[in-house]
DNA sequence: TGATATATTTGAACTTAAGTCAAATATTAA
DNA sequence: TTAATATTTGACTTAAGTTCAAATATATCA
């Protein structure tokens, strides 16, 4: 039973962590921190885990474990419009952000280092440690699965009409997951806009999945007559 | 002219600072070469700067000024239509973001910790030097400004009738503006798609700013007829 | 000008936290 | 029982941010 012996241990660090980093955040723990809490020595946590961001990284798979939960959750259901799917996606997802503050972080996170990582010039600037996690990989992969269950929500909506036709499936998706990430990145569970900026989240929230909804389904067209101008592009 | 010394001091750190910065990132970047780049000793840099994130804030303050100037920009240019100037404002943000990636990441990194100012919760877990740094609280009204030149710009369309009258001016903003943010996030000037993820920025960034229009103006309803659902919301 | 106050600058010392490793202990296999 | 292998320890190393008393330069004023 060694193996399961180490995936115990392997699970307690990884429990302990992820208890600390949410009551902490990653830079206010400390590996000493961790080994204290899990009642091991500091040696030990680093038998398991090459280092701190790798420790870091399989918090942040476990994040998109969730997060691939909540895609394939929608998917299922069937009887459910593509447009409908995407608009729960939406719901659930903020509501998974604001349950679990310190797993969307990290997935945030996560997407700020991905989009490095292919990126020959900028490979230097990103810790070299994040990419030599064996966790790294892995959560590449899922992060492409929910993209392809997105765009299946996609091509979905477009088969049964609730989408319009005209529009490309991937493309529309990785809009929409942009438009979800750039929410998330402007507010939060209780967000800057009470004291910063005049709209409510109570506002914006809906707005926003109108917004989203009017572009996938389409709308009349404005009926002004529209002045032609020049254009930059 | 001390004061006019001190300034050229701050400035020449500050120099120096964006230098390193930009090739080695800021967590590559140490204190120490900040100093002896600058020609100074360590403990100068923290004469001028309070400590490394207020330096870094410093960074963060240049690069929205620059984002600022791009958004004044735009809505000097009259004779264009509302429309025009959110399409300009997303295409020169892209410029911007690709051609000073380092200001990008700054801008980027600085809305993740604004998100979280304002709450109570978890503002423990944000290094509390970021808060303290006098250039923060100088961030959150440019980036306020921002906003709200953006909020003109929509606006502006509703009344040319360049984008559509029912749309609310601060969530449509807003919500572009997430897209922005989130479109940075997921790609980058070389992106993640290449190898990642099957479209190729050069599909995504058309349809993309397609569909950021569409939402904008409107577009002809789909007439496939939709199915009734149940829906979760 | 010389003396005193104020501002700027230094560099060595301090501190914290990540990461290493040889040795000790426990477990398994033969 | 013994040898081999796996797990675990904790003291040590290293790196980098930060502090501060002392030194130097600059400005003020009698």
């Amino acid at each position: 039973m060694a193996g399961s012996a180490r995936e115990k241990k392997s699970k307690l660090i990884l429990d302990v962590a992820i208890k600390l980093f949410t009551n902490k955040g990653y830079a206010g723990t400390t590996m000493d921190e961790v080994a204290k809490t899990a009642g091991i020595s500091k040696g030990l946590t680093y038998f398991y885990f090459k280092n701190k961001e790798d420790l870091y990284m399989a918090v942040t798979k476990k994040a998109f474990d969730e997060l691939k939960g909540v895609f394939r959750e929608i998917i299922k259901m069937k009887g459910k419009s593509g447009l409908q799917m995407l608009t729960d996606l939406t719901h659930l997802y903020f509501d998974f952000a604001s349950k679990n503050r310190m797993y969307n972080d990290a997935i945030l996170n996560f997407m700020g280092i991905m989009q490095l990582y292919t990126d020959n010039l900028t490979k230097s600037q990103i810790h070299p440690l994040i990419l030599e996690s064996d966790h790294f990989q892995k959560l590449l992969e899922i992060h492409h699965d929910c993209g392809r269950l997105g765009i299946q929500m996609v091509s979905h909506g477009i088969k049964d009409g609730s989408i319009r036709p005209e529009l490309q499936p991937e493309v529309t998706f990785y809009t929409i997951w942009a438009m979800i990430i750039g929410y998330e990145r402007l507010t939060g569970p209780v967000g800057f806009e009470e004291k910063e900026i005049k709209i409510h989240l109570d506002n914006w929230k809906p707005g926003f999945v109108k917004l989203m909804q009017d572009m996938l389904k389409g709308t009349i067209q404005a009926q002004k007559p529209q002045v032609v101008q020049a254009s930059l592009f």
